[in-house]
DNA sequence: GATAAATATTGATTTAGATCAATGTTCCGA
DNA sequence: TCGGAACATTGATCTAAATCAATATTTATC
């Protein structure tokens, strides 16, 4: 009844590629880019590490931070994903964000002071911080460390509003391959495989991502296969047509442009 | 059938306040506070003028720029009121953002160097424009500039985070609700009447915000009505019970916060 | 102030997706 | 590698909201 155990990726399940979790972005393609050394770039290294603290570990399922707790750090992903939660005190949740190697986190609390979201390893993660109130003694260098904060946020508001577009106008089907979509780009920035991947997250997670039933996104998953643009089993997914995805996704021009590249590279 | 004409907002409905259109927002209350010379601080005029053009009027229905074009102002709202659209490819239009006196424009857009929503007027408005490339020619004052900046980033990603949560979890009594208090907080906070005032957007506009077909909008009024918290005739409306509005609403407490308080007075 | 056009309301019907429920599969720690 | 718990799939039913359709009201313009 399943052809799937046919397909080279479920073949050898357990040998899966934990593509984020086992490699680490490299600080030029960081948000935190600038701020740090190593970029070639000449700056005091005492000075610099009153600011950035580097590689923190997180371990699966444990938060980087809460909601409600005072803001006092941003935080770049190194290695790993993460997934930010909101409660809706029913028992469900909301996720309004998944952050992947070079994503920066926190950027939403520096208005307010407090973090809004919680914010947990959906795998073995590691992060660097830095402690946003410190930025001035980086003095002449802080101008250009803030134009680049800058553009990280409005570029960071251009795909939430991305999102926003999904929930306010697509149907399950086209949500379900829009994010499918989104991942693949994600992984596809980054360097890695993007058409035969594994994915962090559960079906719970997507389906609070795009507000929708867990089953609903299960159904349309398994819809997507008998169209034979995916495949997948449990999270190991194989997109056998990058066309057809985007065809079934119907995102307007611009929606399209946005979820191939989210980056800027 | 219809008792609403004996309350008095209905009775003089032709005498109603064009509160948006009718004052500006005063400097010291609008996002290029900071920016702008009147507010105390002393700054080189000629060269603030490089900068920042002032009051700008903008007719109804007219465009302030369009999705696709080449960014390179960021707005300041000083009077009126403005919807930012996206259009969906089939006729349909998708509402992003409302936006009032002293809210700033084209965040999204800086680092993409494209807007990426079409922004039309509701109503007569006047907006300053600020040339983002100038910005440096402030010298010393820019690194100040910069910070108000990201703090305005940071507040309006808090903004549609809030946005996003009502499209992804909210039903539609509860949507409506909401966006309600929403809108009465907006003039609330400017310190305009805000439990009877006159919606500057259709329900259509209501409608393609909230992800909901108009007649939707339509029918959740009327129940809202029903339940004697709110009454409206077509744009004319009045809040009777801001505590029912919230129950109904079913805000977690913190989005509840966000909801009340929009901007930092 | 009259008239046309735009906007809003209300009703009837359909439908996409939620919910309830049962079974099957994957995965992770011992 | 085993076994139990977490996760995923699939089916049946129900329901909230979309859609289709007709009418009423408001608003803008002459």
């Amino acid at each position: 009844m399943n052809d799937l155990n046919t397909l080279p990726f479920v073949s050898n399940a357990t040998a899966q590629p934990k593509a984020l979790a086992s490699q680490e972005v490299a600080c030029d393609h960081c948000g935190m880019y600038g701020m740090c050394g190593e970029a070639g770039l000449s700056r005091d290294t005492q000075m610099l590490e009153q600011v950035v603290s580097r590689r923190t570990p997180l371990a699966r399922h444990s938060p980087l931070f809460s909601a409600g707790e005072p803001f006092q750090y941003l935080y770049a992903l190194k290695s790993g994903s993460l997934a930010a939660k909101v409660e809706d005190g029913k028992g469900g949740s909301r996720i309004v964000g998944f952050y992947f190697p070079g994503d920066l986190l926190g950027l939403d609390a520096i208005e307010d002071r407090h973090y809004h979201t919680t914010v947990v390893a959906m795998e073995k993660s590691s992060v660097c911080k830095l402690d946003y109130d410190s930025v001035p003694l980086l003095g002449e260098h802080q101008g250009s460390f803030y134009r680049e904060l800058i553009q990280a946020m409005s570029n960071r508001m251009m795909f939430e509003r991305w999102t926003s577009l999904l929930l306010g106008t697509q149907s399950t089907e086209q949500r379900v391959a829009a994010f499918m979509l989104y991942f693949s780009s994600q992984l596809k920035v980054r360097g890695l495989p993007h058409l035969e991947f594994r994915l962090p997250m559960t079906r719970r997670d997507i389906a609070d991502y795009l507000g929708l039933a867990m089953e609903t996104v299960s159904r349309a998953l398994s819809g997507l296969q008998k169209k034979g643009v995916l495949a997948t089993k449990g999270r190991s997914t194989q997109i056998s047509s990058l066309q057809g995805l985007h065809k079934l996704a119907e995102l307007t021009p611009e929606l399209t442009a946005l979820s191939l590249v989210s980056r800027e590279d």
